[in-house]
DNA sequence: TAACTATTAAATATCGATAAATTAAAATAG
DNA sequence: CTATTTTAATTTATCGATATTTAATAGTTA
C-alpha cells in the first residue's frame, strides 16, 4: 500500500523536520489545545531533542500559521476563531472551486481513472465512518485530492494543501467536542456521485458550484456549535 | 507617510525574525542566486548573528520554498526553473481574479477610495518609472493591493502575498540581465484605468479577465527571454 | 486590603563548543 | 595516467551553558 499523503519522517530527516510532522501532528489534533503556551522543556521531553530543532520546526509551523510567537515569550499555538474558521473555510472552498475548474479544462483520462479509483477506495469504506473515522476521511481526502490534482499546477496544490491542514484542524477540535455525530460532516457523500458525474461530463461550472456547497457545509455546521471559542481551553 | 507593505524589522523582534526579512530580500533582488549554497559561515558574517537564529529564518523560507535544505547538506536558493515560474504566474492570475471578484461583490465605499489613492499615487509616478523602478513597482503593487483588500479575508490576501513574493523574485532576476527595457513590463499601465472602470462599475467578470491578461504578460515576456535558466548560474 | 516595589524563580534567545557527516585533497595502486 | 583509497579540512546539526527577559512571589507602604 501506499503511503500516507501526510509526510511521514524519513531517516535522511534532521530532527527538525521529523518534530515538525509529529508536532505538526499534535496541533491538528488538538493534543495541543489553541492558544497554548509551548514550552522548551516539556517538548524537549515529548519529541526528545533540544531546543535547537524544537526552535527550527516551531519556526516552520509559524509560517504554517499554526503557532504564533512573540518575542522573549516564546512559542504559543494559534489561537482559533469563528471569524477565523469561516475565512479558511470560504477560501478553501474556492480554491478547490478553482482547481477543479482547472482540472476539467486540462484534466486527461489518466486524471479521470484517478479519481474513480480513489472513489471506489472510498464508497469500499463507507459503512465503517463510525468504526475509524480517521481512516474514512483519509480515503475522503485522498477523492478529493485525485479530483484536484488534475490542475497540475503544483503552486496551486500546495496552497490547497495548506488549508486543508488548517481547516482540518478545526474539524478535529470540533469532533473532540462532538464524538457522536461526524454523520453531519459526512451526510453530504451523496454529492459525491453528482461531483464525478458532472467532471467526467466536462461540465466545469456544476462541479464548481458542487465544491463549493460541498465543502461549505461542515462551517456551517461548525459555525452552529456553541462555544467554538472555548476549545481554546 | 504610512510604512511600506514590505515587513520592516521592528526592535521587538528577535534576530531570527530580523534576519528572515534581510534574508528574504536578498534572495528576492539576486544577490544570493538561484541554486546557490547558504554556507553559515557567509551568513553569519553577512548578519552578524549566530547559526541559531540563522537556521531558524532559513526555516521559515524553507516553508515559503525560497529555500531548500537537504540534510547536513545545508541550506541552498530554491532553484529557479521556466516551468516553476509559468505556475507561479500562472497561479498568482487565478487568485488575483478570485481576489478581484470576490472584492467587486463585498467591497464598500472605503474600498473604492482607497483604490482611486492608490492610483493617484502610482499615476503620480508614472513618468518616474525609469528613475526609480523599485519605487515604482511599489506603487504598483499598492495599487493592487488596495484592490485586492476588498475581498476581505485575510487568508487570502496571505496566499496571494506569497505568491507575489516568489513572482518578483523571477521578475527581480530577468532585470538583472535586462536593465534596458523594463518597459516591456509596464507597458500596461494603460490597462490599469480599464481595470477601476470595471471595478466601480461593478463588472466583476470584467475586472477579472483584465486583471488575468495583465498578470500574465510579463510571464509571457520572461517565457521568451532565451537562457532563463541560466540565470541560476 | 489594594497598589506598588523588590526579590526570586522560570523561561527564552542566543552563543560557543562538539560530534557527525560531507567534501576536497593527497596518496596509493593498477 | 586513471581510478580508488586514505587522509585532511570544511561544514553541518545539535547540545549544553549563559545572559537577558519575563513571570511569580514576597514584602512594603498607605
Amino acid at each position: 500500500m501506499r503511503k500516507s499523503r501526510i509526510a511521514v519522517p524519513d531517516s535522511s530527516d534532521n530532527s527538525a523536520l521529523k518534530v515538525v510532522g509529529e508536532l505538526k501532528q499534535d496541533i491538528l489534533t488538538g493534543y495541543f489545545q489553541p492558544g497554548e503556551k509551548l514550552k522548551m522543556t516539556r517538548l524537549k521531553a515529548r519529541y526528545q531533542v533540544g531546543v535547537s530543532p524544537l526552535r527550527e520546526a516551531l519556526s516552520q509551523l509559524l509560517i504554517e500559521q499554526l503557532v504564533v510567537v512573540e518575542n522573549q515569550r516564546g512559542f504559543k499555538v494559534h489561537p482559533v476563531s469563528r471569524e477565523e474558521m469561516l475565512d479558511i473555510y470560504a477560501t478553501r472552498a474556492e480554491i478547490e472551486a478553482l482547481c477543479i475548474g482547472l482540472a476539467v479544462e486540462k484534466g486527461d483520462d489518466e486524471w479521470e481513472a484517478g479519481i474513480l479509483a480513489a472513489a471506489h477506495t472510498m464508497h469500499k469504506f463507507g459503512d465503517m465512518v463510525d468504526k475509524d473515522p480517521q481512516e474514512w476521511e483519509r480515503r475522503h481526502q485522498a477523492f478529493h485530492t485525485a479530483i484536484a490534482q488534475g490542475c497540475n499546477s503544483p503552486t496551486l496544490l500546495q496552497v490547497r494543501r495548506s488549508l486543508y491542514e488548517k481547516a482540518s484542524r478545526y474539524r478535529n477540535l470540533w469532533l473532540k467536542k462532538n464524538m457522536a455525530n461526524s454523520a453531519v460532516f459526512d451526510a453530504n457523500q451523496k454529492e459525491h456521485q453528482l461531483l464525478i458525474d458532472a467532471l467526467l461530463a466536462g461540465n466545469g461550472d456544476t462541479a464548481r458550484e458542487l465544491i463549493r456547497q460541498h465543502l461549505l457545509s461542515p462551517s456551517r455546521a461548525l459555525e452552529q456549535t456553541p462555544g467554538l471559542e472555548e476549545l481554546a481551553g
